[in-house]
DNA sequence: AAATCGCCCAACCGCTGCAAC
DNA sequence: TGTTGCAGCGGTTGGGCGATT
């Protein structure tokens, strides 16, 4: 077993010290993690502890193979936020940030990459480059009843009619995935992406992507 | 059977943001 | 306003293990 300069326990985790933290969590519940090592009786550090618990010990972790659901929402939430991998966690019940991070670095890049290798083999595709811009908090608002489209319009006053329509691209452009022929899908929760019928419409009525968009 | 390779995932490290003072 | 300490995040590393030679 390795130990840090300061005589902190590093490396894998044994059973008897999983038992104290849970034991610790149990008794005092999460946060303050930096006395948790302290009130655990744990010769580890905060960090090491957090990681454990949120990655390894947190009940409801679900372990395997991830689902023909999950990977597709992890593409569709990292084409949509990139790699704010607890952001994407957050999304995805059961899973951590470490597990969407891991799965999707050994398994989603590799299948991208593959769909880039093909699609350049037959086509030569147009590259786009959407500009950069930003959102104000009214811009989106009104989760229940609303579209982009109607949330960017609804800012008309205050934006010129340039800006306007080039939000409107953007958005549509980063969401629609209907030209390259993807007709979405919808999870085994009932949860629709894409554009099936309601489409990212639904997607957005969830209140937390918009949260999670800090519109 | 042994050696090597490559993949996967648990764990670590460095950094940033934020609150308290 | 600057400093300090804590919490949390994302990038990276390294060990275990199965597959291949």
């Amino acid at each position: 077993m390795v130990s840090s300069p300061l005589g902190m326990r590093k490396g894998a985790w044994t059973k008897e010290e999983d038992n104290l933290l849970r034991k610790c969590i149990g008794k005092y519940g999460e946060g303050k993690w930096n006395l948790v090592p302290l009130r655990a009786g744990l010769n580890r550090c905060r960090k090491s502890c957090r990681m454990r618990w949120l990655n390894y010990l947190t009940p409801n972790i679900k372990r395997g193979d991830f689902t023909q659901d999950e990977d597709d929402l992890i593409i569709r939430l990292h084409k949509l936020l990139g790699n704010r991998w607890s952001l994407i966690a957050g999304r995805i019940p059961g899973r951590t940030a470490n597990d969407v991070k891991n799965h999707w670095k050994t398994h989603q890049q590799k299948k991208l990459v593959a769909q880039k290798d093909r699609a350049q083999k037959t086509t030569k595709s147009t590259i786009l480059k959407p500009k950069p811009l930003t959102f104000s908090k009214t811009m989106a608002c009104s989760i229940e009843s609303s579209t982009f489209e109607q949330n960017i319009r609804r800012n008309e006053n205050s934006s010129s009619p340039k800006v306007i329509e080039g939000s409107i691209k953007w958005w549509n452009n980063l969401l629609d995935t209907k030209e390259n022929g993807d007709q979405g899908t919808t999870l085994s929760n009932g949860l629709s992406l894409g554009f099936l019928e309601g489409g990212w419409e639904d997607f957005c009525r969830d209140k937390n992507i918009w949260e999670i968009l800090e519109f």
